[in-house]
DNA sequence: GCCATCTTGGCAGTCACTGCCAACTTGGCG
DNA sequence: CGCCAAGTTGGCAGTGACTGCCAAGATGGC
């Protein structure tokens, strides 16, 4: 890794800083990419060289998360069924709880520009973890997604957003991957 | 109703039009509001008193629909299970597909930004169903939402979303309850 | 017919973002 | 070491979605 990508790492690295504690501070929609830019230390023009919007900030790495999970997914034996392996490909997700989760994800149930950027995210993953599922099922796979697969996936990442907002709503008390346990089974025994 | 009234729904119902025509025509993205104000016959200035964002003029109706939908979950006998009452109440959506239905649920699906806005309004349903959903479930309403109804009434609109992505992207051919209804099956089966 | 009450349109402003360009760094190469 | 190609930066101006404000016009009840 060259000086100049290290100095890239370090300057969005200083953005995502800088931006987080004034998010917290004042509110993601009552802080503007200046403020942003001014308070890292780089000119408005150059913030959105490294960040592709004020979203992508605060959800930057929802891209690699999708990614592990992907991978965490292919992990899991492939004689596993499919709601199984997703809980465990989806519980990697929550290992790593920072300091500041839950101020996070309360911004994220607060502020709706967020909440509908984290979704189009989320929808994302969809295109990632249906292929694999699709296999899983033995179905053939299609340049139509497979409706079964669709659903059981779609169905997963719904009951791991009602764990995450139950979690938050509770104040950020108690398991989050407990909560997707009780979520998950609700769905397929009601 | 006034004949101020009549005429707010009559600048409402062209705007509507006019937009559509346009978005159709060229793109959601690709469409100013300025291009949609003068289409509709009045200023950019008062398009916004009639609309609050651009993805409304799409979107305007996703809110009565989720009252739509509470309603029939409502009507649906108390016996009834919360998979089936919420099946059935959901239907009642698919009852109208306009001539464009298949145009304007390509629109949805091509362009992020009202991906995501569709996807926000759609979490609006939650709150609105979920209660429901909790009292036949036979759980204590609370301030903090149950997970076992939330995640239920989660999955089912993850179908729904499932049927309607699988729809589109099959050209509009086929019934999209039937989906809905594969869908269902499948995450209750799996 | 008149006055209080909307409603409208324009103007100016904010904020997120983008293209363009000129100045500046940088890293490699002779 | 010095120079050149290539990447990086910051400012400027512009766009597009909105918003507050205000003056002018339409309206509807009395």
């Amino acid at each position: 890794m060259g000086i100049r990508e290290r100095n890239r790492r370090a300057v969005e690295q200083e953005i995502s800083e800088a931006a987080m504690r004034l998010f917290v501070a004042q509110g993601f929609d009552a802080t503007t990419t200046d403020e942003i830019a001014h308070a890292a230390g780089v000119s408005p023009r150059s913030l959105f060289r490294y960040v592709g919007t004020k979203e992508d900030i605060v959800l930057g790495d929802l891209r690699d998360a999708g990614q592990r999970v992907l991978a965490a997914l292919q992990a899991r034996p492939p004689e596993e069924g499919p709601w199984e392996a997703l809980r465990a490909a989806l519980a990697v997700l929550e290992d790593n709880p920072p300091d500041r989760a839950l101020a996070i994800t309360e911004m994220f149930l607060r502020t709706p520009s967020l909440r509908a950027r984290r979704l189009e995210k989320r929808l994302a993953w969809l295109d990632l973890l249906v292929p694999e599922v699709t296999r899983r099922l033995g179905r053939a796979p299609g340049d139509v997604p497979d409706p079964a697969a669709h659903a059981i996936v779609s169905a997963a990442l719904a009951c791991l957003d009602t764990a995450t907002e139950v979690w938050a709503r509770r104040g950020g008390t108690g398991d989050v991957v407990q909560i997707f346990d009780e979520a998950l089974a609700a769905v397929r025994r009601a």
